[in-house]
DNA sequence: CTGAAAGCGCTTACAG
DNA sequence: CTGAAAGCGCTTACAG
């Protein structure tokens, strides 16, 4: 069954009855609608999207724009996958499917979006990835396309996001650290996306609070990998005044400092403690297992899903855009990694 | 500029010389193509994708689809991420979009990719995960959608595919570890997608080239996962003839794994040796790091868009479809996870 | 080389 | 409650 004007013709109405009957316009006789949807069911008619598309202007797809080069700075792994679940929970009520657009390391995001967004693939997007300075979202706000991004930018006016608390995250461990007798605390951080902006000024405020010293040495900045927590496991181990404990921004960093430390002899847990961001099936089975903070993905996929809807005036007509700002809690999980108190004397080269 | 019209009556010439301008025709006046394009830049035009599809039959876009739940079998994200980039390197070349379709967990996988291929949201697709008996791919060949998977099937007939080598590696893994004295050999395996049976195969038939005995009991079925990889190292230690080695069909497993035995005082590489599937950030940072193969993801991406562009008539007029299947291969690299010789006294219990 | 026109498959005022 | 018709934005024979 190719068409409407096929099935219309099986059932000996007009293509106008059917495609009421399909939409739910309550002005269809209950008989005829049944009819229809025992017959589109029966033939496997689903409506041409294009067709729909065109005359509707909406597309009934929304995306969710990465960056292929990036995004392990968000968490890589599942994290993507977890928070689709979620966003396809929320927007499948809407009869709304979910596209990942994923931005090629060598193209400009801005083109990328623009392209896609021209194309009118998608009715409403979400991004990741924020920059402290983001170009897309000017061209969001430009294009009017309803929009929700993934972690705030630097200004973050006039638009819609979700951000994962980094700086409460910071904050909090730098007072747990300093509760426990730290006083050399370091950042492994990576200031590509804005996150590691936010991030380092929760570890500052932190430092502030516990009455510390803010060191610059210890402003580690290094790649959201296993290979960037190796650099900076490398970095530490040179210093002259080693850290007696560090923060890191992406836990995936955990693996290759653990690997480097213990390399050395120093072992993460006993001589330098050390507290991750997110709680991952990484850092469960790492040894010491990593103290972290935990958030539920498919939660966070079903609170961008709602954003997202409440952008888009088809589904929110008396909402305000842009509206919205959100700082997701992080719970505290404590792993083996920074037991307390510390004992000063024992540690320091 | 909103659509041809406005372009065309901005340029005083009618909507079809600028389509044919757009569309690189031959038949259009030099200058006048320069006009055109020129124009289209300045004001930011791109033609409707839902005009240019309702009235060509096809989306320019092509689709790679993820199952959210079992995808952690295949390596997670960053498997996916690495794939895609190569798969855009190929089909950018014709103008084609890659666009990742995730379906829930909650979703039959058959009624999702019904759905997205009515809607004609693709003009091709890529299908992982494959199933030993996988109805998707009954239901693509009748819907004459051209598509490739990443993974053969049960009888992987009449449509193209790229497989992983798996049981080729299988196969290697057991030569080498034989060859290095092990006698009894266990195989951490996932049979949830074909892959696993591939790799068993291949296990079986190593075992036999190198005269070893098949143990049942030496075929554990756990998760692709780090819980999987803990779950395989606690049945093993409970066995009373407990293996000497072990085949993981996923390096994931090694997180975990390693983590049990250590905590029963079982040395990795030590006291029993660990050969992982893929070579990933994970494995290298394992410590003793993990024996594993290595191939290029975005080498994999690529022929996977080459194997799909073939399937596709506007690019491939004379291609036969359902042609290719490729065993791609796996080259060994050697980590400190399976050293040898063994010494078979000093480990069974 | 260009223009006028048909038509891709749908939805939706409008008339009845 | 239903049908006939317009039109969404585009591409492409066709005629010139």
């Amino acid at each position: 069954m190719k068409d409407i004007r096929e099935l219309a013709q099986h059932l000996d109405i007009s293509i106008g009855t059917v495609s009421r009957a399909l939409n739910n316009r309550p002005d269809v006789n209950k008989n005829t609608r049944k009819r229809v949807l025992e017959a589109a069911l029966q033939f496997g008619y689903v409506p041409n999207q294009s067709g729909r598309s065109l005359r509707r202007g909406n597309t009934n797809a929304i995306g969710l724009m990465l960056e292929l080069g990036t995004e392990a700075s968000m968490g890589g792994d599942n994290f993507f996958m977890g928070v689709s679940e979620g966003i396809q929970e929320v927007i499948g009520r809407h009869n709304l499917d979910l596209i990942l657009m994923p931005c090629g390391l060598k193209e400009d995001a801005v083109d990328y979006l623009q392209r896609m967004t021209a194309r009118r693939f998608v009715d409403g997007l979400i991004i990741s990835a924020t920059r402290y300075d983001d170009p897309r979202i000017d061209f969001l706000i430009k294009s009017k396309i309803p929009f929700v991004t993934l972690g705030r930018s630097g200004d973050s006016k006039g638009f819609s996001w979700i951000d994962l608390d980094f700086a409460g995250v910071a904050y909090d461990a730098v007072m747990r650290l300093a509760a426990k007798g730290h006083r050399r605390i370091a950042l492994a951080n990576n200031t590509t996306a804005n996150l590691g902006r936010v991030f380092a000024e929760g570890y500052h405020a932190g430092l502030a609070a516990a009455g510390l010293d803010a060191d610059p040495a210890l402003l580690l900045e290094v790649g959201s990998s296993e290979e960037g927590g190796a650099v900076a496991g490398r970095h530490m181990l040179a210093m002259d005044a080693r850290p007696t404990a560090v923060i890191l921004v992406h836990e995936l960093m955990a693996v290759g400092l653990y690997h480097i430390l213990e390399e050395a002899g120093v072992r993460p847990g006993e001589d330098m403690a050390i507290v991750g961001f997110r709680e991952s099936p990484h850092s469960r089975f790492l040894r010491p297992n990593l103290s972290a903070y935990r958030l539920s993905l498919h939660e966070l996929g079903v609170a961008l899903g709602e954003a997202l809807i409440n952008e888009m005036p088809q589904f929110s007509p008396d909402q305000a855009p842009g509206c919205s700002s959100v700082i997701w809690p992080m719970e505290y999980l404590e792993g083996m990694s920074d037991p307390g108190p510390w004992n000063d004397s024992g540690t320091a080269p």
